[in-house]
DNA sequence: TAGTGGCACTCTGAGGATATGAGTGCCAGA
DNA sequence: TCTGGCACTCATATCCTCAGAGTGCCACTA
């Protein structure tokens, strides 16, 4: 048999694995033959299992047990088998009102994309902060709290706001606060994060002769502003993760703690789902395709989404390698469409 | 037997939960009777042992295996016989320089405490954010971000800052601005968050005739920022969660999951930590003394902290009853004295 | 030649019997 | 008041057996 399969083994197959997912059992070749509505024997279910184990799509935990998808098969029915089961109406307005409902800014939102992917799937979400690279720079103030110490703000996008506190090796008048910020609000106007940080890097670096003081003041104190910030924030949400705990797959305590540290650790997760960030639509990562140890028996789906048609971030959910993927995919979908939307209405 | 214990009942006792605690098995009477170096017989060590459980401090899990302390001989032993033992001096001054190292902000000095409890005692670390009722209002600014939608932003005690995006009901000129935050600098200097929010309340509640626009978009403006500010934020940070994964106690994994959502929900934890607040010094709970189910199998050592004399928050330590209550009972001690340092210093 | 029924074989998991060892409770004696 | 001794209780581990599910292979058939 060529590596393409027949009909009848791909009507075969994807029934095994959809019951496998149903059920969480190994599949037997009675079972099969029954559920198939094909009327062949099971005898003859063997032999399309038999095949199909050579082939590496199905393995048998041992040998008087059913056949359950490996990792390959499961790739194979998420890329070509799988009936996606699209959301119902109700559903995707409930989602869309409580994603559009309030918007505070927009890590709420964002916190509320992670809350609803995991209510909705029993299983652990996860949506990344907005990457800000190129967000555009708005604005920035400088606020004196007391003898060299002053309170930096920076508004982004006309929606996210940061600041921090600044330590300063000399005392700075108010006057001279607010004519620095002035300066920089001229000089960095509509440029994008990473401009405005790449534009003060160069300037501090070549402090001129011709400069005079205010500029001097305004470059290092935007300068202090932008040093190391990406370092500061928790860069995504996860909200269910204790939903992971009732999989028996993930019963073993030593696997489901080593999951929940790379949640807190964040780094690997964050690696995986940045890698997600550049193409449009829904992946899926199964078991170890994701390249991290942790995930081997997780799947993880993931979408992008996008702030004014650029792509700022990605959510995801993980679950466990047997997964409703036909339910999962378009939860991911639709969420990601509508926090686009969610974000983008402002 | 009288309710007071005599000298050899205490001791056995005493050798007794410390074996406990420190490898996990019931203790029988001839290990007990060894461990004791009191050149007693076993026998007469299970008469004690049989004293003792009838006085409740005691229980066997089944006949045939030795004894383990109930909660309420936990209670006894942590009251009246624990030997403390003092932290070493390289581990707390350790930890004084983890704490007061870089002192961004509060809440980074708060996780950098948590972080350490967990990683001292190999147990969950949890510190609450510290209370600003009564906090110093500093200073507040307003910046117009665009029509109708300005930036709020309140700075609290020279060190914490928060900011909030005001929607409007008309545009406000960046002079107005300007002018109802100075009125609010002046109106609301030195007093307190709580005594802000009322003077706020009152006022807007009576806008008098007598009052100039000017006042009024101060109130209203100043009130929009305070209003129901307290949900917005995380009430505590917690660490390590995952260490609790690693006692057989709390292997059931019902429970665990039951006991990471309530950290996750943070009500209950809140709740009772918030109940700690006020005396000062450590307080342990063990088990349900708590009040929450979920803390069942669990204890909880904490302590206080504050600023400037101040009681602002709490930390705890949350692990298994069986717990080396003698080494975390110091550490959670001196890891709350030098919080309170840490932000009390600048 | 693909499909089928039949049969022997394998493996898991449940249930039951048995032995072992840790520990107790109680009693009589010092 | 303490001790040694002895009978008793349980939890745990091991072994055996058996039933059930499922496979693989073979010979037969349309």
């Amino acid at each position: 048999m060529d590596n393409q399969l027949d009909a009848r083994t791909q009507h075969l197959f994807r029934v095994l694995v959809e019951n496998h997912i149903a059920d969480g059992q190994p599949v037997g070749s009675r079972t099969l033959a029954r559920l198939s509505e094909l009327d062949v024997s099971p005898a003859t279910v063997r032999n399309v299992m038999s095949d199909l184990e050579a082939m590496g799509y199905l393995q048998s935990p041992h040998t008087s047990a059913g056949r359950i998808p490996t990792k390959q098969g499961y790739r194979l029915f998420v890329d070509t088998l799988i009936k996606v089961k699209p959301l119902n109406l109700a559903t995707v307005s409930g989602l869309k009102q409580r994603l559009t409902g309030q918007v505070v800014n927009q890590k709420s939102v964002v916190e509320t994309a992670s809350n609803l992917l995991s209510s909705l799937t029993n299983m652990a979400g996860v949506v990344t902060v907005p990457q800000q690279h190129h967000a555009a720079f708005r604005q920035i103030e400088f606020l004196s709290l007391s003898d060299k110490r002053i309170l930096a703000i920076l508004v982004i996008d006309q929606q996210e706001v940061q600041n921090r506190i600044i330590h300063l090796d000399r005392e700075y008048s108010s006057s001279e606060l607010r004519e620095a910020a002035n300066y920089l609000n001229e000089m960095l106007a509509g440029r994008t994060l990473q401009e405005v940080r790449k534009i003060l890097l160069q300037e501090l670096d070549s402090v001129r002769q011709d400069m005079d003081q205010l500029m001097r003041t305004a470059i290092t104190l935007g300068e202090k502003m932008f040093s190391n910030k990406e370092e500061q924030e928790p860069n995504y949400f996860v909200d269910g993760q204790t939903n992971l705990m009732e999989f028996e797959e993930l019963s073993n305590i030593d696997k489901l703690r080593s999951l929940f540290e790379a949640f807190g650790q964040k780094k690997e997760i964050l690696h995986l789902l940045d890698r997600c960030i550049c193409a449009g639509g829904v992946k899926v990562f199964i078991g170890d395709e994701s390249g991290y140890d942790v995930l081997d028996d997780c799947s993880v789906v993931t979408a992008p989404y996008s702030i004014n048609e650029d792509v700022k971030g990605v959510l995801a959910v993980v679950g466990p390698t047997r997964m409703a993927y036909d339910r999962v995919i378009p939860i991911v979908d639709v969420t990601a469409r509508l926090l686009s939307e969610a974000l983008n209405s402002d």
